[in-house]
DNA sequence: ACAAAAAAGTGTTATAAAGTGCGTTAAAAG
DNA sequence: CTTTTAACGCACTTTATAACACTTTTTTGT
């Protein structure tokens, strides 16, 4: 499983590598894709491995589309993802395109943050992170509007 | 069980060793790895065993991610988990990594309290842990918000 | 439409920093 | 007094990152 907070660079290129502390729990889940999309509620990325995102498209792109949020989820989740072949076992190297780049803040900067949530990564603005640790923002945010019924037990 | 007291130090490399007392339940529970992320509610860490830790961090990505107050939790939790590594035979040494020592102000001092709580220890800054034991408050406590329903019978 | 130039993407190498392992010394416990 | 434990120091290994070279794709001008 992968865990952790980990402050690293993206090269000029774009391109960040994963801490080589996750290369076994890559290669033992058998990945050979990333796939990386916006964050619905928050300026961050997501950062899946293929069979996670598998699941995760299948179950969002059968829904039915009529209800605006779903339709908003889909757009924003599945409308952004970009796909990348991945070596576990060479440099784990994954690059991230402008626009991805522009969504999380990410555009004028070297160093991001990658947090390691368990089955997925999320991609972090240094400030916004700092931020949102300190809890300071979250009173503004209770959940106003009502999920529907189809996506209450997805977790994304 | 583990319990107790522990004013130990941690190395110029930020490892600490747990005390020689521990060593049996660590063996007798098979453990081969320790988890070390940050605690919600105070600037203290807490070190779980990995067999623990898989049942906290399941029960915690499984909830619904898309209310703030969960997320924050996750981040907080997950987000920051440490996992090393553990040789309950060897040195039974862990590393603490530059955040977490901020977290826990712990970063300008080589000396920690470490705490068993039976299936858990904490680590604590040694002032701010004296300060708690004769009931006085700490300046933030972090989480002073209501709990949802799916967390209130989690405990961490 | 084609060639040249620029940009974007891929891969390699070198080096400083971070992390790991282990022996030695000092302190505490039996 | 002997044995065990904690703390320290040092050497070795691994990792992260910047710099550089090469390839492919896209854009531009004629």
């Amino acid at each position: 499983m992968m865990f952790g907070f980990n402050n690293i660079s993206i090269d000029k290129k774009s391109r960040f590598s994963f801490p080589a502390k996750y290369r076994d729990a890559f290669i033992n889940s058998n990945e050979s894709q990333i796939v990386i999309t916006k964050d619905p509620q928050y300026p961050a990325l997501k950062v899946y491995l293929g069979s996670e995102w598998d699941q995760i498209s299948n179950k969002l792109s059968s829904l039915q589309g009529l209800d605006p949020i779903v339709r908003n989820l889909q757009w924003t989740i599945l409308g952004n993802a970009s796909v990348s072949d991945f070596e576990p076992n060479g440099r784990m190297q994954v690059l991230i395109s402008a626009d991805l780049k522009k969504y999380a803040q990410i555009e004028h900067t070297n160093r991001i943050c990658l947090i390691g949530m368990g089955n997925k990564f999320e991609i972090w603005n240094q400030e916004s992170w700092e931020q949102r640790q300190t809890g300071g923002s979250l009173a503004t945010e209770i959940l106003d509007i009502v999920l529907p019924e189809s996506i209450k037990d997805m977790s994304f």
